[in-house]
DNA sequence: CCGTTTCTCAACACCGTGTTGACTCGTTCG
DNA sequence: CGAACGAGTCAACACGGTGTTGAGAAACGG
């Protein structure tokens, strides 16, 4: 079995310039036309061109533009779930003092997300202009968000059940409106455009809200 | 002097069928379109046959298919701001009981915004659709959102100053994030698809997060 | 060297936007 | 009355973007 180190994922082989080369080609040019402008001013005879390709060409890499963003976003995400992950693996290991190694915990947790996205701006921008009307897209980031309501959740929980955190509303229902006002409030940031936070001072905000939602008691009525 | 009282606002007189009718026409087909399917499903063609006229006719009434949703927008917004004033001002003459009546009245802001835009579902969809492709949709939605903040940030310095509430981040960033919180989760409950808080829970989950982050107090770290 | 697979693109079909220029039809004023 | 005006109307056009077709070249693999 003569199997060729060469072959790629799909077992296409090298041609005149390989044709894996010409779909990377596609995805740098993407993100760095995306970087400067808006996704709606970005063509695909842009990406095709700025492969170094004609439009036509583009179609046998790529069913559309979208599928190229998507192709990009699956990339970020996973990202920022390898941040997000390692973040919470960093503190996992102790339950001695509560109070200050559960606020870096989830300092460290927004701190990754905002990371991840701010070094990815343009992608983050043409991501949230791309949900509003394809469908892919919602339901890509539909599902990582859910992971990380998930994640959230369970954590609140485990706070509530260790008698750190008082029981409230259902951890669920925090943890999506806590995770939403994240994904507002960061957007809101790298945009540039609208009332927003500082950039230096968001993640504090943030990290602020998420830990007197979560522990601060409100008054009763 | 024979002042005609039939004489709009631009002194146009009606001709055959008036052409503020089909002004209306085309905005009230907007946001009976807007409600079923959305706006980038909605042509300039659509607008036009369903207000009986043609396309090219549509643009001597409105420059865009943006500028009927800026029309539209310009409504809502001022139901939305009515609401709200109507709510700081039912408990406006209390300073009497703190606990009860602030929450009272920081619920009652909530709930404002929340009905407004519950009742324009369609037209809410498209303005986030909008948002990222039109320059004065985004400037619009600035402008009211800044709006916004800066009542809830005053409102936050009111109670801080009367030592309701406890000094903390900037009033200013604090309100920057809740509303934005609030946007979002209230999109995302009224989009339907994606992770969201129930509809009958969501005004109460919110203002949770309102009155622990105003009033709470998180763990010092 | 011949067939197959990979890769490439000119030309086309389609759709949505916005513009032009001519035309209708009431109103106004000499 | 009838010319002039302005509001209102639309067929036809120009344009730009998307996605498809069909006819190839270029490189293996047998």
């Amino acid at each position: 079995m003569p199997s060729d180190p060469s072959l790629g994922v799909r077992g296409r082989r090298p041609a005149r310039t390989s044709g894996d080369d010409r779909e990377l080609a596609i995805l740098a040019t993407a993100e760095r036309l995306l970087a400067e402008r808006p996704l709606s001013a970005v063509s695909v005879d842009d990406l095709a061109r700025g492969a170094g390709i004609s439009r036509p060409t583009f179609y046998f890499y790529f069913a559309s533009k979208d599928a190229v963003l998507l192709s990009l976003l699956d990339r970020v995400v996973a990202e920022a779930d390898a941040a997000m992950t390692q973040a919470e693996a960093v503190t996992s290991g102790a339950s001695g003092r509560p109070p200050e190694v559960a606020r870096e915990a989830w300092r460290r947790a927004i701190s990754a997300y905002h990371d991840t996205f701010r070094d990815h701006r343009g992608l983050t921008l043409a991501w949230a202009e791309a949900r509003s009307t394809n469908h892919e897209v919602r339901e890509l980031w539909a599902g990582v968000f859910e992971g990380w309501v998930q994640r959230s959740a369970a954590a609140i929980e485990a706070e509530r059940a260790r008698g750190a955190a008082p029981p409230g509303v259902p951890a669920r229902d925090l943890a999506v409106a806590l995770n939403s006002m994240n994904e507002r409030v960061l957007y809101a940031t790298f945009s540039g455009d609208g009332p927003a936070v500082a950039e230096s001072d968001v993640v504090g905000v943030l990290l602020g809200i998420w830990l007197s939602a979560i522990y601060g008691s409100a008054p009763a009525g």
